[in-house]
DNA sequence: ATAGGCGCCTGCTGGC
DNA sequence: TGCCAGCAGGCGCCTA
């Protein structure tokens, strides 16, 4: 099951832009199940008659700006799906917020079987800016500054898989970006940040921010649930280079995929390419090209 | 202060 | 064939 990460998440929001931005909600309604962002029926009422202004993304956020300064802000948790829908579609099962849009009568459907995550009302930007500074989310991946992402690994004992997985250091890194980057590096996931030479804090930045924005172009990862605004599946779950291969040949090396549990997750590496020495680590950065990975299966 | 563990939740899978 | 334990994991909360 492929869960919401930076990379579909971000796919949702571009697919909703054209769709949403500058449609007016005129009617709302939630399920009577709850969610474990529990919405309120409060909010309802709020809604209806405003604008959605922009949509945009933060971490595995999803932030609806809306008129007047509020704004409606969703997260996937594990399962779910925000689309936007033609009102006369069928609604689908464990369908849980449904806001119409006018003018056009369509519907942005929120969606999530697990219900591990939800959507909360912000009624001014001043609230919205402090739910997330006392999250303490940290920074966006891309260009993430040298010295504050060398500091978080130099700091800590941790392994490089929970520092990584932590979104107080690097929102939007779920658990299979992470095995696909610390791939990408060369980095064996059970290396203690404060291990990290610079230089393997730098080329960890580099493949995380590579691995993301290949994961983007290719519309994100499917094996079950997730799906795009529009309801369209990712294709990035067959360039997995290590997630959920155990066993399989690594595509660089050849030898066998493994599978460990890091930091209370499932974490699939190479033996070969990542060793766990921190002596053999610092290794060139692992090359992506399509004929290692034909080569790979 | 920090890190690790647990519970929430449902659907799928593999073993019996 | 049917049942059920185990597993998947983001995140908040609790404990050591």
């Amino acid at each position: 099951m492929a869960v919401p990460e930076l990379p579909e998440v971000e796919t949702v929001v571009r697919d909703l832009r054209p769709g949403v931005q500058g449609r007016r909600i005129i009617s709302v309604t939630a399920s009577s199940q709850r969610l474990r962002n529990p919405w309120s029926a409060a909010w309802g009422p709020c809604l209806v008659g405003r604008i959605i202004r922009t949509v945009h993304r933060r971490g595995k956020w999803i932030l609806c700006e809306l008129n007047g300064g509020s704004s409606l802000v969703f997260h996937l948790g594990m399962t779910g799906q925000l689309t936007i829908r033609s009102a006369a579609e069928p609604v689908s099962p464990h369908t849980h917020l449904t806001f119409g849009l006018s003018p056009g009568s369509m519907e942005l459907r929120y969606v999530d079987i697990r219900r591990f995550g939800g959507a909360r009302f912000f009624s001014d930007s001043r609230e919205c800016e402090r739910f997330f500074e006392q999250s303490g989310l940290g920074p966006e991946p891309f260009n993430l500054d040298r010295h504050y992402w060398a500091g978080c690994l130099r700091r800590t004992d941790r392994c490089l898989k929970a520092v990584l997985l932590d979104q107080r250091v690097v929102a939007g890194v779920g658990n299979i970006y992470a095995d696909e980057s610390l791939f990408e590096a060369g980095l064996y996931p059970g290396r203690p940040g404060s291990s990290c030479t610079p230089e393997e804090a730098q080329r960890l930045a580099r493949s995380l921010a590579t691995v993301l924005k290949r994961a983007i172009r290719r519309r994100g990862a499917s094996i079950r649930n997730y799906v795009g605004g529009f309801g369209l599946r990712g294709k990035y779950q067959t360039e997995f280079r290590v997630y959920q291969r155990s066993g399989e040949p690594c595509w660089r090396c050849q030898a066998p995929i493994a599978a460990i549990r890091l930091a209370g997750r499932s974490t699939h590496y190479c033996p070969r390419c990542q060793p766990a020495g921190a002596a053999n680590a610092n290794r060139a950065l692992l090359s992506s090209n399509p004929r290692a990975r034909a080569a790979g299966r």
